[in-house]
Formats: structure tokens, C-alpha cells, sequence
RNA sequence: GUUCCUGUAGUUCAAUGGAUAGAACAUCGGUCUCCGGAACCGAAAAUCUGGGUUCGAAUCCCGGCAGGAACGCCA
């Protein structure tokens, strides 16, 4: 079998769309449409006659048989049952031979890499403030942008993780002013109350340019101070960015996150001027009411909503930093495409972002990377509001993964007194964090969603623990095997696929290069983990109702292979959403 | 006010303009001397509303209703 054939819906476009040029009524507009079909009618179907003779005025009956005849004669389709229904649906069934080869050919062998090769692409997530902890509200920028970078890798891409930290902005103003007046000394704060003793400062800050236009004015006259250089409150600065980053490290730590570079906002401190200076005489930036903006007048609503890149005061801002970000990923990493995954609250800003850069791009001359905004909702508590704690404040991050793991364990201890202590541990920190990660990833990220504890760490449904159990058990089935000697020397001969069960399961498997490139186009890893649910739900019924083990050497060894490969995929899925998997749990 | 997002079984979520809207949880009822019962099988149960486009609409367009969000010196 030819490595084309890995993604078989991919294949099946290609030859139905080459079929098609060779029959008079059809032309380079017709687009096949294959996509999976309900099983009671098929594994694939054409969808794409219907479309393509309301365009042109023809019957799609008539047309459906045409090219219905031509695939018939095919010799690349002789596998595949076709037949015409409904209204012009062409319906392909695999046969369970075809099935087989398919399994046989490519299990534990999916090699994606040349689908984005030569592909520089930076993906900018997680991306957290410092002077705070984590909060919940970090979470999906970490996780989705996490498993969106996983993914492009695995299809070959060079992937960039940058975490564009959040280093200068307006809370480094704020929290100046309440060090100074609360007269604290800050470098002799023991290093694990550090934190906490900032975000009590910040809030106190806060509090007073609430109430105070003098502190207010006061603030902002520290950030200008510290974006000028002013050595102590560099000095403050430093201090506090190394503390935050330390205790951020930690929890990226848990979470299985890593990045390529670290280039918050103050690394280009030093490159914003240069901005002013390009969109100013290049006509793009303009002065207006004392701050320096951007109008896009051809836009419905940044007509008169502007893009502003420096505040009247001077200081620069989120935009500032993001153009100079933009021109720095275009000129030192070569990037073909910039993938920012935030909060969908910044769809405005990442709008005329993206429309600044393109005229600035544009003025200059030179190449535009695609630029994405992965956005996401919000998470809720169980009342359907933004999630809480109970006195209104947001739940540190922290206290949420230690919390995942507290009851993972419990529940590991109750189902599994047996094992060991450690093994135990281990155990509830894999399905602690996996379940965190996979009840977000398991939804339409543009979607707000309800954070629930059971539903998440429930052992049904489509949940991490239920897929990791599949998991676990299929390396049960490996290791028995390994202990009877007389049953698992391979064996040349191997039996047809009969059975229901493995038929459809092989089925299931043959999805799975489709499934990734769906994920790719839309960057919606929810499409993965519902393929992942499905084929575990699969599987287990397999599992259920036929023996792999004593039905004799060839079905053994058939069934062994639908095991080989399933293993295959869900440990390769569960990685590419960030969620370890375990031989046992 | 302008703009964006979201309304799907009791609940939480799926569904690239395609055929009889698919799961999970909960509910009810089954399977089993079972390679890990943390399993499997089955039943009942839903597209906010009114128009329109289409051979075909949960999906696209227009109008309501409901919830959330963004709209110049926060990120």
C-alpha cells in the first residue's frame, strides 16, 4: 500500500476529483466532498455531486451515476463498495479486507511529518502577568496553546513556543507606587510570602488610584519612570519578575509545559521607538487627543475605535510591545505563521493588531506572516459565572491542580488499595493533571464552559480517566502475554477480520489521519478528543465481546494488531493533547 | 448605542449546508464462573422564537427574546 493512502479521505478526494475530469460533465470546480458516513449507509460518501449540479444546472442523479460508472471501473477503488443514494450521495464501503491491509500497513507507523514541513510557525501562549499568581483564568491559554504546539510538530512544522509574558505593562506603575508609600522593603521578603505580599500591594494599589487622582497620576508616572530606565525601579521590576517567574515555573513543571523562549513584553523595550517612528512616517499612526493611534477607516467599527499604540503620557502599552513582537518573530525567527492563543475577550485588539501589521508590512515591503487568533471562552463556576471562589476572588491555579490531585488520589487509593504508596501518588498525578487538561480540551474552546469536579474526574463518559484506562488495559493484555510464553510467539498467519467488534473498530482506527488534519485546519482540539472517546468506547467493546486470548494463534494475532494499533493511537492522541498516559492505574 | 460570542434531551456537551440531530452524566432495565466491573448491552428523552434562502437548515440571511463579552490611555 502506498503511504497516500494514510489519509484515506484525502486519497479518496483525489481520485474522485481525477475521475471526474474525465467525464464531460464535470470541470475543475467540482470539489468530491468526501467525508465519513453514517455507518448505516456507508464508511464514506461523495457529497459534492449535489453542490456541483445546482451550480450547474444539471440533474445530480444523472451526474451521481456517470461518475458513479467511472469509479466503478476504477482500479483503485476495486476494494470499496459504491453505490448511489438518496438524492446524489455516492456511498463507499470499505471491505474488511481492504480494512486489514490498511490496519497492517500503517499501525504504529502514522507519519504526519510531511503535512507541514518547512513551515516556521510561533505559537504564543500562556503568556501570564507577572506581580500575580496564576489563576484559573491562565489555564486555557496554557493547555489549548500546549496542545495546539504538540500537534503542529507532529506534522512537521518548526514550531516556536514563545511565552510572551506579560513584564511591563501598567501594573508594574501601580504596584511601585504602593512599595514606595507603604515604605516596605521588598529585597528582604522571604522568598515564598514574596508573592503573596505583592498581590496584597497591588490590591492596596489599585485601591488607592480608585480613590485617589493623585495616587492615580502617581502610578503612572512610576511606569514612565521605569520604562525610562530609572534604576530603582528597575531594581523593583527585576525583583518581582524573578519571583513570579520562579513560582510560574513550578506549576509549568505539573503541567508537562515547556517553551523555546521567554520573551516578555520588556524584551522589546528597547525596539518600540523605532515603531513610533516607522507608523508615524509611513502615515499609519496618528496623534490624537495627546496618544499616538491607529484609525483603519476603511473598518465598520475601527473607523473610530482606535488601535492605540502609546498613551499620552508617553508609556507604551500591550499594542506597542505586540507590533514590535510581530516585525522581531518576522525578522529573527523567519516565521511563516503566528498563532496567538488568548482569552476571546481580545478578539478587538488582535484585530487591528493583525490590520496595523498589514499595512506596516505592506508599507515596508516585505512578507506578511499568517497571522491566528486562537480565542477561547470563559470557564464557569456551577452558577454559570465567570468560576470564583467562594469571597469573589480567582481561584489560584495552584490550589486547583493540588486540589485535582488530592481527589485523583482518593479515588486511586478507594479503586486500588493494592498498589503501592508511590504508585498510587503517581497515578493521581497523571489522572489529576490529565483530567484538568482533558475536561478543556474536550469542548469547542469558543465555547464558555461549566468546571465541574465530578464530571471531570468521573471514571465514565468521556473523561481522561476512561481513556486512560482503556490504555492501561491494553498494556494488562501485553504484559499477560509476555507471561505465557506459548501464545505469544508470533505467527505468520493471521486471520480475516470477521467479527462486528473488529470491524468496526478498524474502522475507527482509519479515521484517525483525517481527525488531525480536521484539528489542523480549525485548531479546535476538541475534534481529536471526541475521536479519542469514540475509539476507546470502541475498543472496550471490542474488548468485551471477543477473547483475544486462547481463540487460537490467528486470531490471536489479528486481534493483537487492532490492539497494537489502538494503543498506538490513543497514546499518541492523549500525548498530543498534553495528557500522559500510564501502564497501569 | 455599536460590535462580537452563545441559546440543542433533566444536566453537561457534539454535529465541515446533507440522509432518521450524536454522545456522556443522571434515570430506568439488562449482561458476566469476565484477557482489569474503573467494563459491556439496551430504553426513554432535545434544536429559544417568527420569517426567508435552498432539492436539503441546529448550521446561512433578516427580525424578536434570553444570557455573556468588548468598545482610548488595562493586558
Amino acid at each position: 500500500m502506498e503511504s497516500d493512502w494514510l489519509d484515506l479521505k484525502s486519497k479518496l478526494n483525489t481520485i474522485f476529483y481525477t475521475l471526474a475530469q474525465t467525464i464531460d460533465e464535470f470541470d475543475i470546480s467540482f470539489k468530491p466532498e468526501i467525508r465519513v458516513a453514517d455507518p448505516r449507509f456507508g464508511d464514506f460518501q461523495v457529497n459534492g455531486v449535489l453542490g456541483f449540479a445546482k451550480k450547474n444546472k444539471k440533474n445530480p442523479h444523472e451526474l451521481g451515476e456517470k461518475l458513479l460508472g467511472e469509479a466503478k471501473k476504477s482500479e483503485a477503488l476495486s476494494s470499496f463498495s459504491l453505490e448511489l443514494s438518496g438524492p446524489g450521495f455516492i456511498n463507499i464501503r470499505l471491505a474488511p479486507k481492504f480494512l486489514q491491509q490498511w490496519v497492517s500497513h500503517f499501525c504504529e507507523r502514522c507519519d504526519f511529518n510531511q503535512w507541514l514541513s518547512g513551515k516556521t510557525i510561533v505559537v504564543d501562549y500562556s503568556s501570564p502577568n507577572t506581580a500575580k499568581q496564576m489563576h484559573v483564568g491562565h489555564l486555557r491559554s496554557m493547555i489549548i496553546g500546549e496542545s495546539i504546539q504538540r500537534i503542529l510538530r507532529f506534522c512537521g512544522a518548526n514550531v516556536i513556543r514563545d511565552n510572551h509574558i506579560g513584564d511591563w505593562g501598567t501594573q508594574f506603575g501601580i504596584l511601585t507606587m504602593a512599595i514606595k508609600r507603604a515604605k516596605v522593603n521588598i529585597f528582604t521578603i522571604n522568598s515564598s510570602m514574596a508573592l503573596d505580599e505583592f498581590e496584597r500591594l497591588y490590591k492596596e494599589g489599585v485601591n488607592l488610584t480608585k480613590q485617589d487622582e493623585n495616587c492615580l497620576q502617581e502610578a503612572r508616572k512610576e511606569l514612565v519612570a521605569l520604562q525610562k530606565g530609572d534604576p530603582e525601579n528597575l531594581k523593583i521590576w527585576e525583583t518581582i519578575n524573578t519571583t513570579s517567574y520562579r513560582a510560574f515555573k513550578e506549576i509549568y513543571k505539573q503541567m508537562d509545559v515547556t517553551f523555546d523562549y521567554v520573551l516578555g513584553e520588556s524584551f522589546y523595550r528597547d525596539k518600540l521607538d523605532s515603531v513610533y517612528n516607522e507608523l508615524k512616517s509611513l502615515g499609519i499612526a496618528e496623534e490624537d487627543q495627546g496618544a499616538l493611534v491607529v484609525f483603519h477607516r476603511e473598518h465598520e467599527r475601527f473607523g473610530d475605535q482606535p488601535f492605540l499604540i502609546r498613551k499620552s503620557d508617553g508609556a507604551s502599552n500591550y499594542a506597542t510591545t505586540d507590533l514590535a513582537t510581530v516585525l522581531y518573530r518576522h525578522d529573527s525567527f523567519h516565521a511563516n505563521e503566528i498563532i496567538y492563543v488568548t482569552d476571546g475577550r481580545q478578539q478587538d485588539h488582535f484585530q487591528q493588531l493583525f490590520l496595523t501589521v498589514e499595512r506596516w508590512f505592506g508599507a515596508k515591503n516585505i512578507d506578511l506572516p499568517e497571522l491566528k487568533h486562537v480565542w477561547f471562552g470563559t470557564i464557569l463556576g456551577e452558577d454559570g459565572r465567570a468560576i470564583k471562589t467562594r469571597s469573589g476572588e480567582s481561584i489560584k491555579l495552584k490550589q486547583l491542580i493540588d486540589e485535582s490531585m488530592v481527589r485523583a488520589l482518593a479515588i486511586v487509593t478507594e479503586k486500588n488499595p493494592d498498589l503501592s504508596q508511590n504508585e498510587q501518588q503517581e497515578i493521581a498525578c497523571v489522572v489529576g493533571i490529565g483530567a484538568i487538561k482533558y475536561a478543556d480540551l474536550s469542548q469547542n474552546r469558543t465555547n464558555d464552559y461549566v468546571f465541574s469536579w465530578n464530571k471531570m474526574l468521573s471514571f465514565e463518559g468521556s473523561t481522561a480517566p476512561y481513556l486512560l484506562y482503556a490504555v492501561a488495559r491494553i498494556h494488562a493484555l501485553f504484559r499477560k502475554l509476555e507471561n505465557t510464553t506459548n501464545e505469544g510467539n508470533q505467527s505468520r498467519s493471521m486471520a480475516a477480520l470477521s467479527t462486528a467488534e473488529e470491524v468496526s473498530l478498524a474502522r475507527k482506527l482509519v479515521d484517525f489521519p483525517s481527525i488531525i488534519m480536521q484539528v489542523l485546519d480549525d485548531l479546535r482540539p476538541h475534534y481529536l478528543c471526541t475521536y479519542l472517546f469514540e475509539l476507546a468506547s470502541e475498543f472496550s467493546s471490542f474488548y468485551n465481546a471477543n477473547r483475544i486470548i486462547g481463540e487460537g494463534r490467528d486470531v490471536l494475532e489479528k486481534r493483537l494488531l487492532l490492539c497494537r494499533f489502538t494503543l498506538y493511537v490513543l497514546e499518541t492522541g492523549l500525548h498530543l493533547l498534553g495528557i500522559e498516559t500510564l501502564e497501569k492505574m
